[in-house]
DNA sequence: TTTTTTCCTTGACATAAGTCAATGTTTTTT
DNA sequence: AAAAAACATTGACTTATGTCAAGGAAAAAA
């Protein structure tokens, strides 16, 4: 698979290894809204996201998900579960009809695990996932519900563009009702104006900075 | 250092490699309620916590401290930071006399991350430190307050013999008074009681379970 | 284009947890 | 042992955000 060489991950491979990786490996199609994983599930495999998103989540007692990330192609998905041996912290769904390639991770630990390359790509991967981690954490625990949108703005206000009120409340972990209401306090009080086509245009960048 | 041999992380390193280790470290001592580092200051060095404990928390809108983390000897402290060329996430403050080893980090990333051996140290402490921020998500994101107190008496119920309310609540990022008013509510549904001596003793494991 | 469905907005209300304040109880200091 | 400080409990109130409901706007389907 030319695919393989192209992640960042085993990037660094040669061609005898490739064709190791190769034999432990096999590629799997998932349409959107399939369930990679489930919270809970016990790791069997590696999967390394080929093509289209998927998101991952977790359930709060109320049933209603808790978004946590996107995973966009290129990414290890879900390694930490395997190291630790513990069940996936979260569940994980197709966005869009996507391919991973799904790999035997015992043989991978075996075979790959002693090749400094690989494991310094192991550990950039960790470190990204952290990363994300650390995120979330900002977002959800040491942000309100206005400093969220007004980073959400700042970071990817061109998105407003393309998704609906609703996909945003939902990334962001607010309801759509808050989410309408503070555009509105942000409109009134002259920090943004959004066109005809749900463009976001910023006016106050300090001001929104502000709220961080 | 003989101590340095008992770290987890450098117990696998030859001598010649600990003296080399020896050189470009220092064993730092802080007090209780020194800062080792601030959330937003640029990493330089790695610290290895030898002796004390150092809590690790972020600051809300209202300046109010977030607990995220209790570090206990042998953790190798934030280096997520430095791998990544951000500034701490977070801040760092002792809660005991400590000592920390400081490790100038460009001289460790130069002479031992090509050895496999450091690399899967490495691996294995950035993975426990995951899943500790997964832990936080799980407790501040999903978790209602009584969940939180739930969980923690399960878990971690002998630590209301050593422990203050105070210091309990601000573990779990709660007031004294949500948890003053939960504990009374648990023990008037018959499923926790409490000894003059402030021990705790689960009487219905299940309705706490439940709570999760 | 018309109809249907989805999405957005706004108001009224609910809820979980925090805040403030008062009083009582431990613990620590003197 | 007395005094001071820290901690715990309880009630009344506040606050941020969610929930529910209804009407209008936009998008998708017919």
């Amino acid at each position: 698979m030319e695919r393989i060489k192209n992640i960042a991950c085993f990037s660094k491979l040669n061609d005898e290894q490739l064709e190791k990786l190769k034999k432990i490996s096999v590629v799997k199609k998932y349409n959107a809204k399939e369930i990679l994983f489930y919270e809970g599930d016990t790791p069997i495999y590696l999967y390394v996201l080929l093509q289209g998103t998927l998101k991952v989540y977790k359930t709060n007692h109320k049933g209603q998900q808790i978004f946590l990330h996107q995973f966009y192609p290129g990414g290890l998905v879900a390694e930490l579960a395997h190291f630790e041996n513990i069940p996936y912290p979260a569940t994980a769904e197709f966005t869009s009809n996507s391919e991973v390639l799904r790999i035997d991770y015992a043989a991978l630990e075996k075979d790959f695990f002693k090749n400094p390359e690989i494991s310094m790509e192991i550990i950039k991967s960790l470190i990204a996932k952290h990363r994300i981690l650390i995120d979330i954490i900002q977002k959800e625990v040491v942000l309100t519900a206005d400093a969220k949108i007004a980073k959400f703005i700042l970071e990817n206000g061109e998105l407003f563009a393309t998704l609906k009120n609703t996909q945003i409340a939902s990334i962001l972990n607010i309801t759509p009702e808050t989410l309408s209401r503070t555009l509105s306090r942000f409109k009134v009080s002259g920090w943004i104006e959004m066109n005809d086509k749900h463009d976001i245009h910023i006016l106050d960048k300090m001001a929104l900075e502000e709220m961080l």
